[in-house]
DNA sequence: AGTATAAGTCATCGCGTGTTGACACCAGAG
DNA sequence: CTCTGGTGTCAACACGCGATGACTTATACT
């Protein structure tokens, strides 16, 4: 692989994790590819080069793998303990999440693709773990999930900020069991 | 009360109406004055001369009353039912609940509006009915409507969009009792 | 050595935006 | 009949945006 090429791959890298930093900070209209390329000290038409467009950009920046583990085993009462670590891994562990969070309430593109993770892997793999309504179930996880996210990352409401990992497990968990189990 | 003013008065609620619309259904930013003021059949620079800037109208547009009811004396069992009925209503009356929710993602502006009808309206409501940890049980309550108007009217997930209103209450009432009263 | 290929820059275009100030219209008050 | 104040229009400005295409640079291959 030849030394410029090797620079390209790490300046294309760059610039998706840019583009989610901004995509999460500021939503999708507000983040400009120049912000975005200035982030990484490079011109905004090489982004075009590399993506195309904005929205082809945001589409790789936005590419959500939520990792979700096979359920099929698990002990009902350990089943929220993996939901929840996995969801808060998920959410602070890189700006993707946010990045399509903020952007489906305003882009319909964006909306899409958030309904795709779920029916690809939301609702799979809570299929697993329940016999009826299982869209529905997964639907209500996914709300309940959803909601917190929002509460906490977007709008920011004291109480959810502030709250450690195991306090919102406490919380979450019945909530859960009660729509995968009820 | 003069005739022109008479008329004056309802071309400023038909741009509230309209902006109400706008907000709900596009997000702050891909709303434009222009076509606030198309819908009424005006010009833009009227919409300014009323409501001073984008910012003034959406502010004026944005302002959300929930008229929560008075909890004190409502029993338990029937606690979930009054606050899905009461949200249901707030949802689907009007566009300013939607309006806010999909700006909030992209504006702090609409974030701290959020956080202050947080504040001045639910916290204060479900204070009534709890008697320990109350900010954290109505963030809670908040983060579950917020979760079910994300998915059900933003994300539309089908399961969710589908959902009838009794069917929707036997479900978050469980939740909202958990969060409210465990 | 010379050429193809990819990386990256630069100037620029067209467009839509929020906002402004000057103007036109029309009702009611003196 | 004139003046005043509010309603509404019109043309325009300044700005930032996404996107384009021509250009430069430097590396790797033959």
């Amino acid at each position: 692989m030849p030394a410029r090429a090797r620079d390209a791959v790490g300046t294309r890298d760059d610039l998706l994790a840019a583009a989610r930093r901004r995509f999460a900070a500021d939503g999708y209209d507000r983040t400009t590819i120049r912000a975005v390329a200035g982030d990484v000290g490079v011109d905004a038409a090489l982004v075009i080069r590399y993506f195309g467009s904005k929205e082809g950009l945001f589409t790789r920046a936005a590419d959500l793998d939520l990792r979700l583990p096979d359920l099929t085993g698990v002990r009902a009462g350990d089943l929220s303990k993996v939901l929840v670590g996995r969801f808060f891994a998920v959410w602070e562990g890189d700006d993707t999440f946010l990045a399509l969070l903020r952007a489906a309430a305003t882009s319909e593109v964006a909306a899409e693709a958030m309904r795709s993770v779920f029916a690809a892997q939301v609702g799979p793999a809570l299929a697993a773990v329940t016999d009826d309504r299982a869209p529905e179930r997964a639907a209500l996880v996914a709300a309940t999930v959803l909601g917190f996210a929002m509460a906490r990352y977007v709008l920011r409401l004291p109480p959810l900020v502030d709250m450690p990992r195991d306090q919102a497990e406490a919380w979450l968990g019945p909530t859960l069991r009660h729509y995968l189990l009820d």
